[in-house]
DNA sequence: TGATTGTCTTAGTTTGAAATGAAATACAAT
DNA sequence: ATTGTATTTCATTTCAAACTAAGACAATCA
C-alpha cells in the first residue's frame, strides 16, 4: 500500500526483465523465494514488489498457493537502465557548468539550495563527480570545478586516451565474447536503423553506444580495462545524451559497430582491432564539444 | 589550545614545506596572509596553524608584528604525503580481505565494530573502495567484495593495462616535462641508492615511485591518462607498503628510473617509450602478488 | 598611510542521537 | 514446498548542537 522503495522498484522492473528472458507466458506461476534467490536478496523486498505488480494487475496473488502471471510483458525500448536520482544530478550539475551557469568554486548549501537536495544526496553527486576528477573538494569549504567551462581540449584527449585501450581489447589473452551478447547487439543495432529517428531516441542510441563498448571491454577479461572504458561512457553520459550530428551519423556508427561484430564472429581479430581504431578516429574527427563514437 | 583540526594540521606541514622550498632561514618573518592566499583557504585556519607550531616551539608570535622562524625544519625522509584517516583504513581492509579474515559480503555496522570507526568513516571507506572496484553495494543491505582474498590474475591483467598506456605518455602531443621535477627525481633515486635499505624504506620507496611514474602521466598532458595512472597508483597502494622483492630489486628498479630520465631530458621520447615497455614487463616477471614497477 | 595582526560575525560543515523505515532471517501456517 | 507473519538487524533520514572556516572590520605598529 505505501509507495515503493527504490530496491523495490528495481526488482519489480527486474522479475519482469526475468519472465521475458525466461520465455514465460500468462499463466506462468511466479516464486517469491526463487526469485530471492537469483536477484541477490531477501523476500521482504520481492515480496513488496511483486504486491506492487499485483496492483498494476501484471500478476495475481493466490493466497497460499502462489503468484500468477496475468500478462507477459513486452519488450520496452529502454533496456532496464531506470537512471537513479543521483545519476540524473549529475547530468545537471555538468549541464549547467559546461552552459557557465556554476561559477569555479561553490558550496554544499548553495547546491542543495539550486538543486533542491539533501545533504547526504549533495555528498553523494559530488563524490562522483569527484571520482570522475570533474570537481575536486577545496581544502576548506566548498568545492572547485577543475575544468574550464567550456573546454576543447578534452575532446581529442579523450579520444586518444581511448585510442590507446579500446583497440587492444581484442587482442588480451583473455578475450571472449558470448554469442548470445552478439546477437543482441546486432538486434538492437538493427532495430535502431530500422526506426525512424526521433529527437528522444538520442538516449537510447547513447546507451546502445556505450553497452557496446562496455561489453566488448568487458570481454577482454582484463578488469582494469572494463573499468577504464565504463568510466569513459560515465564520462560522456554526462555530456552526451544531446545527439547533435545528425542522422547520417547514426547510421555510420551502427554500420561500424556491425560490421565489427561480424568480424569478431568470424575470428579475425587483427582486424577487428583496425576496425576499432578507426572506428574512433573517425568518431574524433567530429568536431563539436564531446562526441560520440 | 585545542586539539587541531585535520585541516589545521595539514596547513602546518604545507606551511613547513614552503618554509624550505623558499629556502627560509631562521629569524625570517612569516605571513597570515600571504600564506593563506598561498594555500586557498581563509585566514582562520592559518591562525590556528601557526599557533599550532608556535606551541611546538618552531615560530614565534611578536604581538602586533608577525610571525618569527625560529629553527628551519630539515628535509624529512615522507615527502609530506600524511596519510589520512580513511586511506589507513583502506589499507587496513585490503589487507584484511587479502588475507581471508574477511567474509565476501559485509554489513556497515560490522565494519564499525571491527575497525571501530564511525558511520561516515565507514561510508567514505566503502565509497573509495568501490571507485577501486574492489567492492560494490549489495542490491539490499551490506557490501559485496568483488575479487577472490588471493586472486594471482589481478597481477597479470594490471601490468598488461598498463603496459598499453604507460609507454604512450612520452608520445602524447602535449609531453612536456619540467627540469625541477627530473632534477627532484632523480635526487630522491639517488638519495634511495646511497641509503642503506631498513624495513621501514617500504613506504618512502613506494611512494617515490608513484611519484615517478604519476609525474610522467602529468606530464603527458592528457588529463585521462594522468587520472587513470593515479588510480593505478591508488590500488597499488593497498596492497603494496611492504616490498619483498630484496633489495637488489630496488636497486634495478631505481637504475632504469633514472636512465629514463636521462633519456628523456636527451630528448629522445620514443627511447624512454621503448624503456618504459621492458621496465613495465620486467616488473612484470616478478611473480608475487602485487609487484612494483 | 600601508601592511599586518587581533577580533568579531556570518556562513558552512560535521557530529551525534533519535526516529523512522526497510531488509534479513526465522518460524508458523497453509 | 510455498506463502504468511513476526522479530531482529541494519540503514537512512532528520534535527539540533557543536564546531570550523570565510569574510569583514578594528586595532596596532612601522
Amino acid at each position: 500500500m505505501t509507495t515503493p522503495t527504490r530496491l523495490q522498484q528495481d526488482i519489480a522492473e527486474r522479475i519482469l526483465r526475468m519472465v521475458r528472458e525466461d520465455g514465460l507466458e500468462a499463466g506462468a506461476w511466479l516464486n517469491e523465494n526463487s526469485a530471492a534467490r537469483r536477484l541477490n536478496v531477501s523476500r521482504t523486498p520481492v515480496r513488496a514488489a511483486i504486491d506492487h505488480l499485483a496492483r498494476q494487475g501484471l500478476v495475481r496473488r493466490h493466497p497460499n498457493k502462489g503468484v500468477e502471471l496475468l500478462s507477459a510483458p513486452e519488450m520496452s525500448g529502454d533496456s532496464g537502465a531506470s537512471v537513479d536520482a543521483t545519476e540524473l544530478a549529475m547530468v545537471r550539475v555538468a549541464h549547467d557548468r559546461h552552459g557557465g551557469r556554476l561559477p569555479d568554486e561553490i558550496s554544499e548549501l548553495e547546491l542543495m539550495r539550486r538543486y533542491e537536495l539533501g545533504r547526504q544526496e549533495v555528498q553523494r553527486l559530488m563524490a562522483r563527480l569527484a571520482d570522475l576528477d570533474m570537481v575536486e573538494r577545496k581544502r576548506g569549504y566548498g568545492w572547485r570545478f577543475l575544468h574550464e567551462p567550456r573546454d576543447q581540449s578534452v575532446h581529442d584527449e579523450r579520444y586518444r586516451f581511448r585510442l590507446l585501450i579500446e583497440p587492444m581489447v581484442f587482442l588480451e589473452p583473455g578475450f571472449v565474447l558470448d554469442q548470445a551478447w552478439i546477437d543482441e547487439m546486432r538486434a538492437r543495432h538493427e532495430l535502431t536503423l530500422s526506426l525512424p529517428w526521433k529527437e528522444s531516441s538520442a538516449i537510447g542510441f547513447y546507451e546502445m553506444n556505450a553497452d557496446f563498448h562496455e561489453g566488448l571491454a568487458a570481454a577482454s577479461g582484463n578488469r582494469f580495462i572494463h573499468s577504464a572504458v565504463r568510466r569513459q561512457n560515465q564520462l560522456r553520459r554526462l555530456s552526451n545524451y544531446d545527439w547533435t550530428y545528425g542522422y547520417e551519423r547514426v547510421v555510420v556508427n551502427c554500420r561500424e559497430h556491425l560490421q565489427m561484430l561480424a568480424t569478431i564472429e568470424a575470428g579475425d581479430l587483427q582486424l577487428a582491432s583496425a576496425l576499432m581504431r578507426s572506428h574512433l578516429q573517425r568518431a574524433m574527427q567530429l568536431r563539436r564539444p564531446d562526441g560520440l563514437g
